[in-house]
DNA sequence: GTATTCACG
DNA sequence: ACGTACGTGAATACG
């Protein structure tokens, strides 16, 4: 038999990561009570227990207040007052007839002790359900404690058994209570040994086991003097929080493990507390969606619209003129253009190539001129499409997914039934009516949030130029690509025979887990750093083992070798068009920065870094008789830092045209510029760009391998020069606390909820975001308007030359030989002015008949 | 489907 | 003391 015990507090309290608080009238976090519901119903079906039960604190179940995180910052405890109280989560619990305990003058950990005694005497399996790390010392063989975290809203439960304790910790589960002595717990208000932290504590418990064994006779131990000291000084603060650390396992009241004993919802009063908390999905979750609606209204399927198919010429005209003469319709393309759905106020027409006949073609044309007013979802890919059939669309004036995108662009998905239950009302229906329905709406929100500009003048026109870069696409050297392949393959074959032979076995090198086993455990190499599923193997792991063993530089070169054929060679051709050309997608609505992203391939990614991956770029070629022309921004986004930021320093480095880096080492180093060695210039681009990142010392000096402390003197002393730098990060974290969302020059917006988040690392991660998206974004935007520029230009003037590819800060056009010198020119000139800065942006543009000779 | 690794700006 | 930089996409292994 089988009992799960869940720690109500502890798992409320990380069911929810807090973005958004909501809440019902009566202040309770729904957002908590559907976070602990979903995760114990994934619980429940994981470990499918005989028994279940919930404790809580005395004061119930309450959730942190969100000023938690600013007691916690404070290190002072939190007024209870600030507990928010949540009574319906009883209620739920009830309505599950899930027993609960709570018990005056008693933790809840002292409840969950003595129901893991009481159930271990009763032979019963015990599972523990909680949050809290103190709870380990419960393990026994009967006893498990699923350990519940989370970070950035996915809970993820670990298992500890005696044998996982002993694994992760060194020592057995009841060590546990002599680390705690140790090192204390600030928020449990243990004090633990003055001076003694989590480092000291372990090694101690490890190598001596309980506290008595390491009180019995300091002397004889093997530690610094100063541990000594601090260890005999703390003695009595020892023992007392061993007593306090410890979890009372008999405290007084009646349980019996058959108790909990699991039982069937009370459906209906389950149900009718969803649907008040409104947690329709949970419904079906719980098995509740046969019972009958109560009198509660629940959105059911899309209601089907008044839908017409065109068969005649006749009613085929008669659209043609409605569309003409109408404020504007919707559209949609189906089955690569076999047909097309159009949607006006209260009405679906649905056009088929098959049904319509002859006239489907001429009607297509008229449809997408600019006689015929048209919103669409996605109008890039339909542009796109239309050009494959020679058809330039025109008359668009809105898309429903850029303008959602841009009201807020970290949501992952813009389908049109989610728009439809968050922008309107009234009943579901069909997706060419909801589009039709949401440009009204979606275009006051635009106006509302100051997103029109962008939205008219980037987005907008930047469709018709990326449909028309998908079209024209970037040519390959198929027969070239395919003998680096095999090149490679040659590569692989003899670097995999030698690695085998140093391995003393064969193993799949490509898979990390079987790579671990043989360097850590069969060759004996230290293991650096773990991932959570066993031994990491990256680079920067295996660059620490480079003079260890002459198998790791095989490693290494396989690894190259394999991510060149596997990825480039191999990936690259599979998406050759018949006309030998490669057709990426550029996706719109992807970043929560504003930048695009490439797929399907991804040509944003293409090696440049290392000689041997540089050769991929030999194969992306222009035809006999044109060019490529590859123009890119020089230091956009530090650049965009100095204007931004208004840094006297940096605008003037900026505007003298001197080294950024070099200028940076100077300022860092404080040397001369001519003194400025190599390393301290790399050095201090690594710094240039951790600010724009929002940086941290451990990850800059882990970046450049230098101790913490030596990257917490450089970044202080980057501040000290570049105070301006230093008052924008001040003032923009502070700026996005306030407005709860950051912008760039150009107004587009990113929403920062997780600056309210009580979870430290989610709130820093804001902060970081807070500094970098204004930089990033900004220089988005100024890519977006140069492509239109030189789109429209090129238009213009008449010439051959077609952009083919953006990657980020740079552009790439292929053009007849005789466009080259124009088209270098214009190029440069384009990308320079865009926008005029405090400081100079500079672009340079090179040209050759491979990308690897334009660069 | 998730985790790991590695390619780019 | 936290846990370790911003933004992406693809291939592979493995449960």
């Amino acid at each position: 038999m089988k009992l799960m015990v869940i720690d109500g507090n502890s798992i409320i309290n990380r069911a929810y990561y807090g973005i958004r608080m909501l809440t019902t009238k009566d202040g309770t976090p729904t957002n908590a009570v559907y976070g602990f519901l979903n995760i114990l119903q994934k619980l429940i079906a994981e470990e499918q227990p005989d028994g279940l039960c919930v404790t809580f604190d005395l004061k119930g179940p309450t959730f942190r207040h969100e000023q938690y995180a600013d007691y916690k910052a404070q290190r002072k405890p939190m007024p209870d007052e600030l507990a928010v109280q949540m009574p319906i989560l009883k209620d739920v619990l009830d309505a599950m007839r899930v027993p609960r305990y709570e018990l005056q003058g008693y933790e809840a950990d002292d409840l969950i002790g003595t129901i893991a005694a009481v159930s271990h005497d009763a032979d019963w399996e015990c599972v523990i359900v909680t949050g809290d790390k103190d709870d380990l010392q419960l393990v026994t063989d009967k006893v498990r404690v699923k350990l519940v975290t989370s970070r950035m809203g996915q809970t993820k439960t670990d298992d500890y058994t005696p044998e996982k304790v002993l694994e992760v910790y060194g020592f057995a589960p009841r060590r546990i209570i002599d680390l705690k002595a140790l090192m204390g717990d600030a928020s449990d208000n243990i004090p633990g040994v003055p001076g003694v932290g989590e480092k000291t504590a372990m090694d101690l418990v490890q190598r001596y086991g309980t506290i008595e064994d390491i009180y019995k006779d300091l002397s004889a131990l093997d530690i610094k003097d100063g541990v000594r000291k601090k260890l005999a000084d703390g003695g009595a603060a020892a023992r007392m929080s061993y007593d306090l650390a410890t979890i009372v396992c008999d405290v007084p009241f009646d349980f019996a493990p058959t108790d909990t004993e699991r039982q069937p919802h009370d459906a209906e009063r389950l149900r009718a507390l969803f649907v008040k908390l409104e947690f329709l999905s949970l419904i079906p979750k719980f098995g509740l969606e046969t019972l009958a609606p109560a009198g509660i209204c629940v959105p059911d399927a899309p209601q089907p619209n008044p839908t017409e198919h065109i068969t005649t010429q006749a009613d085929l005209d008669a659209l043609l003129t409605r569309c003409k003469t109408a404020d504007y319709v919707s559209v949609r393309t189906l089955d690569n253009l076999d047909g097309v759905e159009i949607g006006e106020a209260k009405q679906i027409s649905v056009v088929m190539w098959g049904a319509a006949g002859e006239g489907y073609n001429l009607f297509l044309r008229e449809l997408f001129s600019d006689q015929v007013t048209k919103v669409g979802h996605h109008i890039k890919d339909t542009m796109r499409a239309l050009l494959e059939e020679g058809i330039r669309a025109e008359g668009y004036i809105f898309d429903t997914a850029l303008a959602a995108y841009l009201l807020d662009p970290t949501v992952s998905k813009y389908e049109p039934e989610k728009l439809a239950s968050q922008y309107l009302n009234g009943p579901l229906t069909a997706e060419t009516q909801i589009v039709y329905d949401l440009y009204p709406v979606l275009r006051e929100k635009l106006e509302a949030e100051k997103l029109t500009k962008v939205f008219e003048q980037i987005e907008m026109p930047l469709c018709e130029v990326l449909a028309q870069m998908e079209h024209t696409g970037f040519l390959v050297d198929r027969t070239a690509l395919k003998a680096f392949g095999d090149k490679l393959s040659g590569w692989i074959h003899n670097v995999q025979s030698e690695i085998y032979e140093l391995a003393g076995q064969e193993f799949n090198i490509n898979s990390p887990k079987q790579l671990g086993q043989i360097l850590f455990d069969v060759l004996g190499l230290p293991p650096a750093k773990k991932t959570k599923t066993g031994y990491s193997t990256n680079v920067e792991v295996l660059q620490k083992l480079q003079d260890k063993h002459p198998i790791i530089p095989k490693i290494m070169d396989f690894r190259e070798y394999s991510k060149l054929k596997s990825t480039y060679a191999d990936g690259l051709t599979k998406t050759i068009a018949p006309d030998g050309r490669i057709h990426s997608h550029f996706q719109m609505t992807v970043t929560a920065t504003g930048r695009l992203s490439s797929t399907e391939p991804n040509l944003q990614n293409i090696p440049v870094r290392k000689e041997l991956g540089g050769e991929i770029r030999k194969m992306f070629v222009a035809p006999t008789g044109r060019t490529l022309v590859d123009a890119d921004y020089s230091q956009i986004e530090l650049r965009l830092l100095a204007h931004i930021s208004g840094d006297e320093t940096m605008r003037q480095a900026f505007g003298t045209g001197e080294d950024i880096h070099t200028v940076t080492a100077s300022q860092v180093f404080d040397v001369a510029q001519e003194d400025v060695t190599p390393l301290m210039r790399s050095r201090a681009k690594a710094v240039n760009f951790g600010i724009v990142y929002g940086i941290s010392a451990f990850s800059l000096a882990q970046d450049i391998g230098v101790s913490v402390a030596e990257a917490k003197h450089y970044i202080e002393n980057y501040l000290a020069k570049y105070s301006g730098v230093r008052d924008y990060m001040t003032n923009i974290v502070e700026a996005a606390k306030k407005n709860g969302q950051v912008e760039t020059l150009f107004g587009r917006i990113r929403p920062l909820p997780e600056l309210k988040a009580s979870d430290f690392n989610t709130r820093s991660f804001g902060e970081r975001v807070a500094l970098n998206m204004p930089i990033q974004g900004t220089a988005a935007d100024i890519m977006k308007l140069a492509m239109i520029r030189v789109h429209e230009r090129l238009e213009r003037e008449g010439l051959a030359a077609k952009l083919v590819l953006q990657v980020h800060d740079e552009l790439i056009v292929e053009c007849p030989e005789a466009e080259t010198e124009r088209v270098t020119a214009l190029l440069e000139e384009e990308l320079e002015q865009v926008i005029t800065l405090s400081v100079p942006l500079t672009a340079e543009a090179k040209s050759g008949t491979t990308w690897y000779d334009a660069k």
